[in-house]
DNA sequence: CTGAAAGCGCTAACAG
DNA sequence: CTGTTAGCGCTTTCAG
């Protein structure tokens, strides 16, 4: 029996079997659908034709092309995506998975820059973002969204305590990348900052500005703030100053305790003439905090941040940072995904970190 | 002819005609994958017995759910999300558009808050989210999603310069919800803080305060700045100032002329007493600046900022600001679109704006 | 309670 | 160049 055409159906040769059937799903609710067989049968030709018309295939004539594309839009059909990567058994949309670094949805602006410049790579290659929160012990979703067929791969945003379930996934091939830290037994791609140079650089600035006393704030158990912390280190060692272990602040990014810590620090009378915040954000914050107790930046405390972030340009005192090439990120992270999937060898990237000079550390 | 299992194919009784087939979609290179009708072989059980059991079906006794639960977990199965959606005609999908403030990623935590309590509220559905940019002049992208059947609606995030098309796809009966100003006019279902409110009780704060001068900063071609600054308006007027047009001072959320701008007034030694600015990205920007100037904060030069980014309370002086509830945004959000997708009529929410009271303005 | 059969909307061999 | 045909992997009647 030929398709039936939903809006004229032909001489009915059989009693359709076609049922009640309730829609459980959110689509089409109401909203007539026209569908590809409807325009074959409007343009006068089979549903193959408007297949290859509107895939732009050159086996069909310019003429034929265009008549159907017309028609097509003049109906405002789109071809059922849903449908065409069923029978193409391949999807178009990736998952991007931010891990929550506590209850609360992340609120660092640096990661709006990473989630945009990979929204943009991927819309260059015309594909779809399917965008997950990952939260505690969760760590299924990642397995569901690939297993499920809703994507073809995975761009997971910060690894903090995930690494080994990461690992565990690259074991079984699943075809991902991850914004981070390149761990040294990581088996899965990796595209991150430099992360110890950035270190390296911000204290080996603040340490040519006659600081001996730098704090490092920034938790160390998260990979990135680790390297940076590493890079910190060597800056240190190499300048003949020995670490101090007081003055390495571990606390979650962008958690607000700051301002207790820096009180409690300055009631201890606690001496310190610098500090390294692993990012921008804990920075400001400091500035505030410094501010309110006098402290004045950088002539008594000297700060450098990290990620460059759009307001680091505007506080007063202006603040130093260490940038990150966001956008250059979200294209290596789509570039070596779509790797992955194709089965290149794993491959890893590690972006440049560089010092911008402001204010804060002059 | 009975469905093949791929691993282990029955007695062949015709040539099989499952040909090449060149995969370009970005799914299942390589990796084997097992399906439904594999879980039904080894389970002794038809699909269709699978099927029931994967979605908990009362039919089906708890015993053999549980037997065939186990083996798919086992396997590290999922049922595959496209092709039951195509059979059920309907998706779990909603597309959360962005409008691109300019050309770069919006940057505004702000943005991030409502986009997590999105993502939160979507997720206790157990729905996906797509999530797409809206650059300039590609408003099509609206009508591809739903029409493609990739998302089952559309929540929209800012309206700029986009209502008038938005009003279109309402008429069309385009299931969405926008997030924005609520205009009107407005065809569609809107949820917004209150933003005429927080205008208001923002001037009302600073007039009691003394102020007489007071400044706006955002701009007003944007509808939820221009509510704002109606709000700032009545404030004045209900205290018997005049609004000075100059003391407008109208530009993109997040731009980062500020600088430039009080600079040029202070060197024109333009006075102000106060300042409104429409986000706190401003707002701390505007605390940098004058404070560079050495225009103190607040005894020359009161502050209040909206929103209650995170920083808010970091910065110095802490920033008084106007709260939105942003976790009851995503909710609010989420519901109506689910009640626009069924059909239910258009409803519109306004949260309430509460004033927040910090140092930047006491 | 269970299976067979039909078919969601599309694409791609294959044979004209 | 074009139509016919056969499914993609799943769910849901319908008939046991």
């Amino acid at each position: 029996m030929p398709n039936l055409p939903r809006t004229k159906p032909p001489v009915i040769l059989a009693p359709t079997k076609t049922a009640p059937l309730v829609t459980t799903g959110l689509a089409n609710k109401g909203r007539p659908r026209v569908q590809m067989a409807d325009i074959a049968h409007m343009a006068g030709v089979s549903a193959s034709t408007v297949s290859r018309a509107l895939s732009g295939s050159p086996l069909i004539p310019e003429a034929t092309r265009t008549r159907i594309a017309e028609l097509a839009r003049s109906l405002n059909y789109r071809v059922n995506i849903g449908a065409a990567n069923l029978r193409k058994r391949g999807v178009q949309t990736i998952g991007v998975v931010i891990l929550g670094d506590n209850e609360q949805m992340i609120s660092d602006p640096f990661l709006l820059s990473i989630l945009g410049s990979v929204a943009d790579a991927l819309d260059e290659r015309g594909v779809s973002l399917l965008l997950t929160r990952l939260k505690k012990d969760r760590q299924h979703v990642l397995t569901d969204l690939v297993e499920s067929g809703q994507v073809g791969g995975l761009i997971v945003v910060g690894q903090l305590t995930l690494h080994e379930h990461l690992n565990e996934l690259a074991r079984q091939g699943f075809p991902m990348v991850v914004w981070g830290a390149n761990l040294p037994d990581a088996l899965y791609p990796v595209v991150g900052g430099d992360n110890a140079m950035g270190g390296f650089l911000a204290t080996q600035h603040l340490i040519e500005h006659g600081c001996r006393r730098i704090a490092f704030f920034g938790d160390i158990s998260h990979p990135e703030a680790a390297l940076r912390y590493q890079g910190y280190t060597r800056a240190l060692l190499e300048a003949g100053i020995e670490p101090d272990p007081n003055l390495l602040q571990s606390f979650l990014f962008g958690d607000s305790r700051v301002r207790g810590v820096i009180n409690h620090w300055l009631d201890q009378q606690f001496s310190f003439d610098a500090i390294f915040a692993s990012s921008d954000v804990t920075a400001i914050s400091l500035i505030g905090t410094l501010t309110e107790r006098n402290i004045a930046v950088p002539s008594q405390v000297r700060l450098v941040g990290y990620d460059d972030i759009a307001l680091a340009q505007n506080v007063h005192p202006t603040l130093s940072t260490i940038r990150q090439p966001t956008h250059e990120a979200g294209r290596a992270l789509v570039d070596l995904l779509f790797d992955a999937i194709a089965g290149q060898p794993r491959r890893s990237v590690v972006l440049p970190a560089s010092l911008i000079v402001r204010e804060s550390s002059a």
